[in-house]
DNA sequence: CGTCCACTTGACAATCGTCAATAGCAGTGG
DNA sequence: CCACTGCTATTGACGATTGTCAAGTGGACG
C-alpha cells in the first residue's frame, strides 16, 4: 500500500468483502490480501488475464487482490457460497467432491495459471485445499462477471479455458471408465509432466505434492493399489520414486500405457 | 426455398461447404440442409440461441441451416476436421471416445438443446453417432465464432453452457471413479429422467434410445453387468423394463442410490 | 423363415479392494 | 536428546465385485 489514496480505494473495494469473508473457510488461514500488480505477474502468458492489453490491467487491479494460503488450508468448500473467483499464481491445490458416505473423488489438481470459478456459479461445486503454500489472485465474482461483459476478449479467454477444462474432463472420463490401474498411474504421471512442462519447462522430474490417497481418489483407486503400482513401476525401472515426486526413466513406455 | 433471391443467398453461404462436406462423415447420410426458421424452433428456451433477441435471429439464419440424419448415422468422427458446430433440435446422439485397442468410453448422450462444438476446436475430440433420427441446426464454425464476438450475450450463453457441461463432467467423474455398479445404473437413470424432464416435462417413463453396451461404455461397466443390474432392479420392483426404456417405480430408492 | 443383433443368464476368473501389520519420517514436548 | 504421536507409505493375505467366456432367447427385418 503506497499512499493513503490507494489505501482508501483498496478498502472501498475490499472492505465489505473482508468482513463477510471472516465467517468463511476461505479466509480462515489466509494472509491478508495485497493489491495486484499485474505487470509483475509470475504467470503472465498462462492465465486468462493475458487476454487483456497491459493498459487494461488496471481494471483487474481495481477489483482484485492477491492472497496467500499455507499448505493444508481450505480455500473453499463444496456447497458454500462463492463470493470470489481466483486465479492461481503459485502452488498446487486439490479439487475434490465428497459423497455423503465419505467416499471422495478428486476432480482435479489446480496449478499456476488455472482459474477457479470458471462457471461463475454462486455456490462451489467442489472443495479446494492447498497441497503446498498457495498464492492466488482473487476477484469478486460479480465484479469479474461484469468485467467479462465489458471485455469480450476476456470472456473469450474464459470460454476457451472452460472448453479446455471440459476436454480434459472428458479425457479423464476415459481414464476412470476404461483403463487399468497401471494405465491410470501412467496417464496421471504423463499428464502431470505435461502440465508442469507448460509452467517450468519439460523435465523428467515430476513433483507430486499430493499424497497417494489423493492420487487414488483422482484415479478411482485405493491407496494400496496406487502404492503397489508405483512400487512395481519402480522395480521395473520405468520410474524412480524420489522425495516429493518421481523421476521418469522410461517415458516412451509410460506414454504407450497412457496413450489416448 | 421460397424465391430465387433466397436460393442465391443460400448457395452463397453453403455452396462451398456442401462441396467440401461431400468427403466427410457428417454428410454421408444427411438429408440436404434447409434454411433456418428460428422463430419456429422446437427448442426455443433450451438452446444457446435463445440468448439472442428475436430480431437477431436473422444473423443465425444467415449462417445456419437445418440437417436431418437417420438413426445410426455418424455426424462426425473423433480426430476429423470440425468445419461446423451444431445445435440439436430433435433426437439423441451418442458421444464417444475410442482407445487404440478398441475400448470405448461414451462421454455423454446429447439431447435436444445440447450444443456440439462448444470448444470451437478445429478438430473433433469425440465421435457423434445418431441413436435415433436426429435434426440439428448447423453453423460454420468460423462464422459462428465471429458471431460470438459480435454478440456478447451469445458468448455468455456459450460460456454458461460450457461451464454447465464441465460441472456435469465432474459429476460423472464421481460416478465413474467412486460408485458401485448398482449406483452407477441408478444415477444414470435419474440423470436421464432429469434431462428429459427439461425437454418433455417430468415423467416416470424414461426412454433409453441407447443399447446396454452404450450404457456400459458410459458408466465404465460391461454389457453383462448393466444387464444384470437392471434385471435385478426390475426383480426388486425398483424399475420396470419396457420396450425402448424403463419405467421408474421407486424413485426415492433410485435417488438414494444416486445421491451426490 | 432365417439371419442378425440386442439382451439375458450362468459359470468361472482376475483385478482390485479390504483388512492388517509394519516401517519411515516429521513434528512435539518432556 | 529422545520418546511419543500421528501421518504417509509399503507390503502381504484374503475376498468380493466385476469382467470374461459361453450359451441361449427373442424380436426385428428382409
Amino acid at each position: 500500500m503506497e499512499s493513503l489514496a490507494e489505501k482508501a480505494l483498496f478498502d472501498t473495494v475490499f472492505g465489505r468483502l473482508e468482513t463477510s469473508a471472516k465467517t468463511m473457510a476461505c479466509s480462515q488461514k489466509a494472509a491478508p490480501g495485497l493489491a495486484l500488480e499485474c505487470n509483475e505477474c509470475e504467470i503472465k502468458g498462462l492465465s486468462v488475464c493475458d487476454s487483456l492489453e497491459p493498459e487494461e490491467f488496471e481494471l483487474l487491479e481495481q477489483i482484485g487482490r492477491t492472497l496467500a494460503f499455507p499448505a493444508k488450508a481450505t480455500l473453499f468448500e463444496q456447497g458454500r457460497d462463492a463470493p470470489f473467483v481466483s486465479n492461481i499464481t503459485s502452488g498446487a491445490l486439490r479439487l475434490s467432491k465428497l459423497l455423503p458416505d465419505g467416499r471422495r473423488q478428486v476432480v482435479g489438481f489446480a496449478l499456476p495459471g488455472d482459474f477457479l470459478g470458471l462457471a461463475l456459479d454462486p455456490t462451489h461445486m467442489f472443495t479446494a485445499d492447498a497441497l503446498t503454500p498457495v498464492k492466488v489472485c482473487q476477484f469478486s465474482r460479480l465484479g469479474f462477471s461484469d468485467l467479462l461483459d465489458k471485455k469480450p476478449r476476456l470472456m473469450r479467454a474464459m470460454l476457451n479455458m472452460a472448453a479446455h477444462e471440459l476436454t480434459l474432463a472428458q479425457d479423464q472420463m476415459v481414464v476412470l471408465g476404461r483403463r487399468t490401474a497401471e494405465e491410470k498411474i501412467a496417464s496421471f504421471l504423463i499428464g502431470m509432466r505435461n502440465r508442469y512442462a507448460r509452467i517450468h519447462g519439460a523435465s523428467v522430474h515430476v513433483p507430486l505434492p499430493m499424497t497417494r490417497l489423493d492420487i487414488g481418489d483422482y484415479l478411482g483407486l485405493t491407496v494400496e493399489t496406487v502404492s503397489r503400482m508405483m512400487t512395481r513401476m519402480a522395480r521395473e525401472k520405468v520410474i524412480v520414486i524420489v522425495p516429493d515426486g518421481v523421476r521418469l526413466l522410461d517415458v516412451p513406455r509410460l506414454e504407450q500405457l497412457a496413450e489416448m
